[in-house]
DNA sequence: GGTTTAGATCAAACCGGTTTGGTTAACGGG
DNA sequence: CCCGTTAACCAAACCGGTTTGATCTAAACC
């Protein structure tokens, strides 16, 4: 009635051998006799034996575990559609391979680096995401100080040992501006993320090389900062503005949306009026009206890439930079050509285009 | 140069003890002398000793780490606004008090159980956490098999040995009800979430106990799945139909932000011609146009006290159940007295109601 | 036939903590 | 003065695996 679960002890006196041999045995080292092998796997089976976890660790010094930082407002957390998806991409391979992920979510810079230095320290985990690069992101040195394995999401802008799983946004945000350049567009704003963001950063700088590789001037920027209260404000600076744009192209979703109903607050109809475009392609995107034209990345299968980039590392056979496909234009009905300029009297606020 | 990290067995050759005296001396135990006591602080001190967590891990058996198995479908995971922000309660307390978080996302119910199963195994955590309760939920009898501890977030409809940390929907639901009611509405209809979702059964059920109160008739329900895509279904099905309903109310702000925009595309204008009200008060939801009248509930709060009760659990002094502030009602101006029923002709279709 | 040599196996050490049982010395009571 | 008690401490066992070095056997070689 003890419970007690079998231990390697157990499979070693039923087989009637020694426990090295059966730990020979059951991680399928050579020299052990295929009998032998074959009597200890029974045993082992009739026992229904698993390993203690805990004490392969402890042997090992390894933790079979992944580990996840997160540094965002808790309160912002809840809108971004990034990590939970992410994080779904890195457990289907986790799953399959035994191993854990293990969470943290920080608020400030400097429970982020405890952050790390307590997963480090504790030996929690074999390996880190680095998600949400930042211009010259300190990570980079304190993981490697740590000796911590780790892969980062994009290429950072400091020199990093570590792989790098990319995903580039710049075809996207171009694709976005040639598709508003092509309806006829000239007047096009972009709300872009913050600016010490990696990608804050690199989708405005997408977003003016393709104005530029157009031959148009340079748009103006509004910086934010990702939220529905950020794209709120940014979009009435810009359409209070005297010359408003025609076009915005928002830096993800969720300021789009925001963006939109601060246009529909000033009776200015989109898409006959204003068009607009995100970046993400949320769920609830395709459910708007008009349904939102945003670009689509694969943020699912950017975690996989990451886990299995990640674990390859973790058992030193790293493959190097990983290049995933880029960022994709979704065209739907939140973008038209613009209206002519003589047409100052509010259109019709719904027009309906043609279904996408 | 070895930068071997120092081991307990190091303490004690500096302070001139045995290991065994360290370990009572570190964790605060009596039958040490005070001024030995101090002497091997200081030595673990001057070392900058650490315990190993993987070695502290397999002695006393236990993960200090606490699971959170996630069911979801991945693709719509993204949207819910729920996990962020209650793991990110659940980390802040976990954090002080040196535990880990481990995540599990699971598909469908097969690899649901299979995750419990596995954190329960590998004693990969002390405890989990039992979200998105089911009616007649497995998992209730499934933990209890695999000797997990566990809490429950609202209370099970099954006989249950955990401690449940309930936060009730009820209230914020009866608000809203009354608050419809109060405007003048009689006709309110309810888009609900899955019948099988406890909360989702729940809110149905509060909806309709308040309409009764009210002394009103049943309401229409259209039963959905929380996800933009379903709430625009389902409010197409509610306006479609012959007497549309003057009002809905919402399971959540997802599904409600999709029902605004299937009445703009309708040119039905809300809150002129239709009051919605959501549940969840996300960010974006204030900044909607016109801003939702939601349900607020703290689920950041939730996270915190559901961590504290699991580790008091876990701990063997267990408080019981806990009961959070119930949900609480957030007017805004997507709801209004509905239009008189003379005036069949659409409203202007965005009406600018006062300043928030 | 004697000697290598390789293969199979075992016993013991190890990972770094915690916990147990026993020893020692100081102290108080009779 | 002697004995019993207790506080302080130590050595060793333990958690449950992995890894090392030694030993044993049997086939291979000369």
């Amino acid at each position: 009635m003890a419970e007690r679960r079998p231990t390697i002890a157990d499979v070693a006196r039923r087989a009637g051998v020694s426990k090295g041999t059966v730990s020979f045995a059951l991680n399928g080292r050579p020299g052990v006799a295929a009998a032998t092998r074959e009597r200890i796997l029974e045993a082992a089976e009739a026992l229904n034996w698993r390993p203690n976890h805990r004490a392969r660790s402890l042997s090992v010094s390894r933790a079979f575990a992944l580990g996840l930082v997160i540094a965002r407002d808790p309160s912002l957390l809840g809108s971004d559609p990034f990590f939970p998806t992410f994080i779904a991409g890195v457990e289907t391979v986790l799953a399959e391979r035994g191993q854990a992920l293990v969470l943290q979510v920080a608020g400030g810079g400097q429970a982020e680096t405890e952050g790390y230095r307590r997963l480090a320290q504790d030996g929690r985990v074999d390996g880190v995401f680095l998600t949400d690069l930042r211009r010259h992101d300190p990570r980079i040195t304190l993981v490697d100080a740590l000796g911590l394995p780790a892969v980062t999401l994009n290429r950072p802008d400091v020199p990093s040992p570590f792989p790098a799983v990319c995903l580039d946004d710049r075809p996207g945000i171009a694709a976005v501006v040639d598709h508003l350049v092509g309806l006829g567009h000239t007047r096009i704003a972009h709300v872009a993320g913050p600016d010490d963001f990696l990608h804050g950063h690199g989708r405005r700088k997408a977003f003016l090389d393709a104005l530029a590789a157009q031959g148009l001037p340079a748009g103006r920027v509004e910086v934010s900062d990702f939220t529905a209260s950020g794209g709120t404000a940014a979009t009435r600076r810009l359409l209070d503005a005297p010359d408003p744009p025609t076009a915005i192209v928002y830096a993800n979703d969720l300021m789009a949306i925001a963006g939109i109903n601060v246009a529909h607050g000033l009776g200015i109809s989109v898409p006959a009026r204003l068009s607009v475009a995100g970046f993400d392609d949320t769920e609830l995107s395709a459910h708007l009206h008009p349904p939102l034209t945003t670009v689509r990345t694969d943020v699912f299968g950017w975690g996989q890439v990451a886990a299995r980039s990640l674990l390859a590392l973790i058992d030193g056979e790293s493959t190097g930079d990983v290049e995933l496909e880029p960022a994709r234009l979704v065209v739907r009905r939140s973008t038209a050509p613009p209206s002519a300029p003589s047409e100052t009297s509010p259109a019709t606020p719904y027009p309906t285009p043609e279904e996408s």
